[in-house]
DNA sequence: TGTTGGAAAATTTTT
DNA sequence: TTTTCCAACA
């Protein structure tokens, strides 16, 4: 079907290498888009043709990177599908109506247990599998290391972290274990033959308790693509696929892509080589650059008019990234001409950073700037711990984004743990947290209450046989009456259930933590949550696959006079986009991070990833860095670390404007600023500082 | 089972 | 400097 006039008049919005990305065919297409060059927009009206052109949308899927991104895609296709429709019939003319509600969207992680617990039984995995985070395959590990006495050797083992990246990185990066101790883990090469062990015992531990990690959940997903017959089931319910942010995905994904599409035909990869800044997920940049060898007749279009920033920032970019070794030439241009310089701000001491950003920030704000508009990036979720503290103590509302998560929290996963347990009575790290819990009852009978239960079937009556020793006879009871009753058919309502865990668990939990009211109104924000989510197995899985990822989120959708400023980790900004972007410690030691400079590959990493902080203003950016500052193990001082990053040369320098930081006032002064304080601000700042 | 002390190791980014 | 791990003890 030829495209109708009407979605051409949609597509005269956009500009020339935009529109043939949007109208291109079938054949494999990768966009290679620069940073702010309306990379979501043409994806947007990609989609939108292919719809107009016939495509089913449910036979469409969207992969993207976070939850937020898919959602935010929807929206803009659904738009301009309405556009569409609205225009068609104001002309008379006869099409059907469009609606992108039905795409398939989501992570890939996300659609791999959609997909798993749609098909997973014609490869003998049953749907009803419960999904473990990291920390949760870190308990696991922590088990199995001790079954298997790896712990008392004489020289010591690797940490159970560790080993999780260890065994991640294999999967991900589909290389042996051999090859990735060699390459990513000399120090642990001597362990190889007791990691075997321990991931051979990891990975039947997992499936004997019908559990699965995130990189199961890709590892399950290739193999099902590679069943031949679940294979040609999945692949026949697409006919075109899209990948968001192709730069930093992984092998595996990479491999998912290929047994989705083997051809290439409906094939569309997005991307920029100078941002992917996710290789200690085992993402690997080689993906977007091989592109066009792995799939024949592959079109590439580069984006390269930029949208989102001034043309003095822009210079400043280029530059930078100008330095990396191995990218694809590009070079960004803005038709916006004119605009501040951006500004490199020469601070004495973290506090003076601090102080200089609020007053920036309020100054913007003066000025019409919404604090929303405005965003402070940063290398490390600690390094704006100072900067927290003040704004909270001058009751400026901000947000968090990265770092410590809500339902990271030791209390959240307590009470994530019985509802999972309830789901799952197979899921013994569940289980194990839960039971612990309870006075009186350590690893020794957790592990024993745990197999009864197992040979039970996962009928929770067998506990109440159990004779509990004294400390817990309180709980018992209440606790196993609970149990069943999350499984019952008095308790179908999930934010009731939750509830009910609630009532059971505050108690132990004032026993056991402190901050005990502000852990409980955080428990209280989940029973809210849990209201958003159909199932329990749905909210088990998408809490545990797309955490909220401030507390913002948790809120619901936020008023329209809600003004907040944004902080965040650079991570986490990927994708976004402010008014006036606020950079601290820009510092060697800091930018590029210490833990990241092992080698060449790791600093080109920091540097793109400097890169991604600049180019996510629009309008003013600030880079600061404090001379002064307290490095980990070396105490506080003026350090050679402590210079101007080294992103940022002499050349690239000049064309900043250079200007001091602001000193903050004295003491005293301070005191008579003193607002009052919010529980609302301490409960943010104490969550964050929980671990 | 639960706590305490001491030694050793790590200190970042996240689906 | 702080966190984590482990062994010994109550």
């Amino acid at each position: 079907m030829e495209p109708t006039p009407v979605i051409d008049e949609i597509l005269s919005t956009l500009n020339e290498q935009q529109r043939s990305a949007a109208v291109h065919g079938r054949d494999p297409l990768l966009i290679v888009a620069g940073a702010g060059t309306g990379k979501t927009t043409t994806l947007a009206h990609r989609v939108a043709h292919l719809i107009a052109d016939g495509v089913n949308p449910a036979r469409i899927l969207l992969l993207t990177f976070t939850r937020r991104a898919a959602g935010e895609m929807v929206r803009r296709v659904d738009g301009i599908l309405r556009q569409l429709n609205h225009l068609s019939e104001k002309r008379g003319a006869r099409v059907g109506k469009y609606s992108g509600k039905q795409l398939w969207g989501g992570t890939f992680h996300a659609v791999a247990a959609r997909l798993l617990r749609m098909h997973g039984r014609s490869i003998g995995l049953e749907p009803e599998f419960t999904v473990h985070d990291r920390s949760d395959s870190e308990d696991l590990i922590n088990v199995l290391r001790t079954e298997l006495d790896l712990a008392s050797a004489e020289t010591r083992f690797p940490r159970k972290s560790t080993c999780i990246d260890i065994y991640s990185r294999c999967v991900n990066s589909r290389r042996s274990l051999q090859d990735v101790l060699t390459n990513s883990f000399p120090w642990c090469v001597q362990y190889a033959d007791d990691l075997r062990r321990l991931f051979a015992a990891f990975v039947d531990r997992k499936e004997h308790n019908a559990v699965l990690d995130y990189d199961d959940l890709l590892l399950f997903w290739h193999g099902l693509l590679s069943d031949p017959a679940a294979g040609t089931a999945i692949r026949s319910r697409f006919d075109c696929v899209l990948v968001d942010e192709y730069q930093d995905t992984n092998l595996l994904q990479a491999e998912i892509l290929q047994l989705l599409r083997p051809d290439g035909q409906g094939v569309t990869v997005v991307g920029d080589d100078a941002q992917s800044i996710y290789s200690f997920r085992a993402a690997t940049v080689r993906n977007i650059l091989d592109f066009p060898e792995t799939y024949a007749n592959t079109r590439v279009i580069p984006l390269e008019q930029n949208y989102r920033s001034t043309q003095p920032i822009l210079d400043v970019t280029n530059e930078v990234i100008g330095q990396a070794q191995q990218r694809h030439e590009k070079k960004l241009w803005s038709e916006q001409t004119q605009g501040e310089p951006p500004v490199l701000v020469h601070c004495q001491d973290e506090d003076e950073q601090t102080e200089f950003v609020i007053s920036e920030i309020l100054a913007h704000r003066e000025k019409g700037v919404d604090l929303r508009k405005q965003a402070v990036l940063f290398r490390a979720s600690q390094h704006s711990m100072t900067l927290e503290l003040e704004l909270a103590r001058r009751n400026i509302p901000f947000h968090k984004y990265g770092g410590l998560k809500f339902v990271e929290t030791a209390h959240v996963k307590d009470l994530m743990a019985y509802m999972r347990l309830a789901e799952n009575p197979r899921d013994f790290v569940s289980g194990v947290r839960v039971l612990l819990l309870l006075p009186g009852i350590g690893p020794k009978r957790t592990r024993d209450l745990m197999l009864l239960l197992n040979d039970a079937g996962g009928d929770f009556r067998v506990w109440e046989e159990f004779d509990p020793p004294a400390a817990a006879k309180d709980y018992w009871a209440k606790f196993v009456e609970l149990m069943r009753n999350l499984n019952g058919p008095k308790l179908q309502d999930l934010p009731h259930q939750v509830h009910c865990v609630f009532e059971f668990y505050g108690d132990l939990l004032q026993r056991k933590y402190d901050h005990a009211d502000a852990r409980l109104r955080d428990l209280e924000q989940l029973e809210q949550l849990a209201n958003r989510f159909p199932d329990r197995a749905t909210f088990l899985t998408e809490i545990t696959l797309d955490p909220p990822a401030s507390t913002q989120d948790l809120a619901g959708p936020p008023t329209l006079d809600d003004d907040y400023l944004v902080l965040s980790t650079i991570h986490s900004a990927k994708g976004l986009e402010w008014d006036a972007v606020y950079v601290l410690h820009a510092a060697d030691g800091k930018i590029p991070s210490d833990m990241a400079t092992k080698n060449e590959a790791e600093i080109e990493e920091e540097l793109r990833l400097f890169y991604v902080a600049l180019t996510r203003a629009k309008n003013s950016l600030y880079v600061c860095f404090p001379l002064n500052d307290y490095m980990p193990g070396r105490g506080f001082g003026r350090h050679s670390m402590s210079q101007l990053t080294r992103f940022l040369p002499k050349g690239i320098r000049k064309r900043f404007h250079e200007r001091t930081g602001i000193a903050a006032p004295a003491a005293d002064e301070q005191v008579e600023m003193q607002p009052h304080i919010t529980s609302e601000m301490i409960r943010r700042q104490s969550r964050s500082m929980w671990s």
